[in-house]
DNA sequence: ACGCTTTACTTGAACGAGTCAAGAATGCCA
DNA sequence: TGGCATTCTTGACTCGTTCAAGTAAAGCGT
């Protein structure tokens, strides 16, 4: 367990202006991994009653964007956020209840995650996705 | 290059009516993979320029569900469809114009997609999205 | 071929995540 | 501390998709 982050030195060290509203959801993403957009705002606004869904839009695109948070959307699914950023993690979604679990990449290296033709394009990333049962709606389907 | 599908025994072979509708969707899913719902909508019209919107979206549900269509959608993009299903191919999708490419399995067999840490999860299927720009917006960058 | 039942389609309204825009407030630097 | 750029509030709005009620048509049995 890491020491808990220093989050207004994050903040400027991303160039951003250290606010209340930034502050509150970094925590806030910190604490509930893989959180949607409305989990966000319920979160911060018990510490902030009075922030706006917008501000909550806004700052989760602006640290989105500056690499402090990591922005995931399976099919189907709204946009969730994790704080986990900088490593070659994956997720496995629940096809029955929306869960997502992290997943350290595959293996240690990545070669079977360079395309076998890659059509001209210039790939920077791979992402996987796994879809399956989480234990509980596994256990639920066999019942 | 397979014969041209036989669309009214893919149908009937799913357990689905034949109609008017349905025949138009595979077809302009087959002809134009990666297709959104308003290209469908589009290519569709054009043969049969009465059909609803409502129409379509209920027909590719349809298809998808029977596994006559595949749907893809990539995190910020809607909801794409291909008449690939079947064989295990991934996609690379260009991050600034949004084009979409087919990949197959990166190598013959699937080991690295089993999950070193799968949270207790029953997993069914690995989906691999890679990133990067497709030759035209690689090109329009460097320039 | 005919009618009947079930499934599909049309029409039109509604929903919800996310975005846009204008003005007020706040962080930060000199 | 003052000034300015950035950020937040407020409120309207867009767009992909879904819901609901009624009409049309596919396909079965006769």
């Amino acid at each position: 367990m890491p020491t808990t982050p220093d989050f207004p030195q994050m903040l400027r060290g991303a160039g951003l202006r250290v606010t209340r509203p930034r502050l509150a959801v970094l925590d806030a993403v910190h604490q509930h991994a893989h959180a949607d957009t409305d989990t966000v705002i319920g979160v911060v606004r018990q510490g902030l009653p009075e922030v706006s869904h917008q501000a909550v839009y806004d700052v989760l695109r602006a640290l989105t964007t500056a690499g402090l948070l990591r922005r995931i959307q399976p099919s189907g699914s709204v946009a969730r956020y994790e704080s986990r950023v900088g490593d070659n993690h994956h997720h496995v979604v629940c096809r029955t209840c929306g869960a997502i679990g992290d997943v350290d990449c595959a293996v240690g290296h990545a070669p079977c995650l360079t395309a076998s033709d890659d059509n001209g394009f210039r790939i920077d990333e791979a992402e996987v996705i796994y879809w399956g049962q989480c234990p509980d709606c596994a256990a639920a389907l066999r019942s």
